[in-house]
DNA sequence: TCTCCCCGGTTTGGATACAAAATCACTCGA
DNA sequence: TCGAGTGATTTTGTATCCAAACCGGGGAGA
């Protein structure tokens, strides 16, 4: 649980977790300009402490600097969603491996657990219970007691928050929680081909809602988008 | 080709890298002291931009930034020089996967060119030769096309560095490059199998070289250091 | 002699100041 | 009406400044 995050700084902590909560949670979307002002206006601290947040933010992929002209939140293009993606694959069939390697015992205990605070959020709170399926597998990762695979987990799964912010409308890709408890049910029975299998289609499923329509896409040509509006004249 | 690297600001990106290849071809070696001052004399520059540099560099892992006592390189663990190996294994599995299943063609063309540097250093120029083995990995990652297993394997790789610095003596863990050559020929061959299983105990060797002899582990206890070195009073 | 405490020097944490770059708004001209 | 040019305003990049934390040494007391 305990993280290899920000020794660096006591004060800017709490901006960047917050900047980061944001963006994950859709708060923030992607493109929104950062200033280092205003942010530092809110939290009551100076640009240094922001700008440290926003560096390690970009180091992070969660938002995107550019010189001279600060700091917004990134917007990943549908072809790093794709590339992301496919990591997020390679990354959580490890965890998996790895789980059902060891003693299932406790694993499955401490999943149960979450399971069931994903349950109770379910219809009543939207924000915390996409948030509560992001920790799901983040959790996954930390139980195979790796410190670098629970970070770069983590990390990637922030990353398709984003995306999901980009490129899903509305929140039809939440987390099925009823996977979730699929999942749970394969490690418990010590089955890893079923595991690892369960656990890919359920992130190809996520993947499938997030981009399956990515008619809001706009890095495609204006152009284009126009043509869809364009009354046929020559017919 | 073209990283995620460090738009964030122009002066800062020298300073990073050049600390960076220090610590990775052990110049900078693990606990040393990273005084901002000095550093940012050295450089011209002002503690702002080295500071930058040292928050970026810790992100990465490859330095530690304690709070009010500042940053100094990185001394890994034992347990996290294993949990590191073990995610590059990973990683680089999933790197082989990748390139079997494209067309071995241009994959190989690119990679004897590098293998024929990494021959020509061998015996000329140590620390040119460390370097080129440890490109040889990050140029099999970029040849997978995906940026983001790219800049993971090149994260690692560099954190690899730094345990060898650490916990291998002299450089008895050099790549091998008769390995490296092995492995163009399995991906030439289109044969998978043969190409992971050669890329796994290649690694493996690295590993073993690196961590099999842990003695001059600082992290021991000092008592244990000193009865190696007093003479046997008792008997 | 050993230990503890105090003090000065050094280093970091963070805010601020100032210059350079970019952005915006407005005017002028076609 | 539209677009280019220009000055004002905003925002970033970096150096510097001050306060607080840490480190090392020396002296007082046991």
């Amino acid at each position: 649980m305990i993280k290899n995050m920000y020794k660096s700084s006591k004060r800017s902590f709490p901006v960047y977790d917050s900047l980061r909560q944001a963006i994950i949670e859709q708060a923030l979307k992607p493109g929104v300009k950062l200033p280092e002002d205003s942010i530092g206006e809110t939290f009551g601290v100076s640009r240094t402490i922001v700008r440290n947040a926003l560096v390690r933010l970009d180091a992070e992929g969660l938002v995107d600097i550019q010189p001279n002209r600060g700091a917004s939140v990134a917007e990943p293009t549908i072809e790093e969603a794709y590339d992301i993606f496919e990591m997020r694959q390679c990354l959580e069939r490890e965890v998996m491996q790895r789980l059902c390697r060891m003693d299932p015992k406790p694993i499955v205990k401490a999943l149960k657990a979450h399971l069931a605070e994903e349950r109770s959020a379910l219809g009543k709170d939207s924000t915390r219970s996409i948030r509560l399926a992001g920790e799901f597998h983040i959790l996954l990762a930390e139980l195979t007691g790796s410190q670098i695979l629970a970070n770069y987990v983590n990390e990637i799964v922030s990353r398709c928050s984003l995306i999901l912010a980009r490129f899903a409308q509305a929140h039809s890709a939440e987390c099925g929680v009823e996977e979730h408890a699929e999942i749970i049910s394969a490690i418990a029975e010590g089955d890893a081909e079923k595991a690892i299998g369960q656990m890919h289609s359920h992130l190809h499923g996520v993947q499938d809602r997030a981009l399956l329509n990515p008619d809001d896409d706009r890095a495609e040509n204006v152009a284009e988008i126009l043509s869809r509006y364009r009354t046929n004249e020559t017919d």
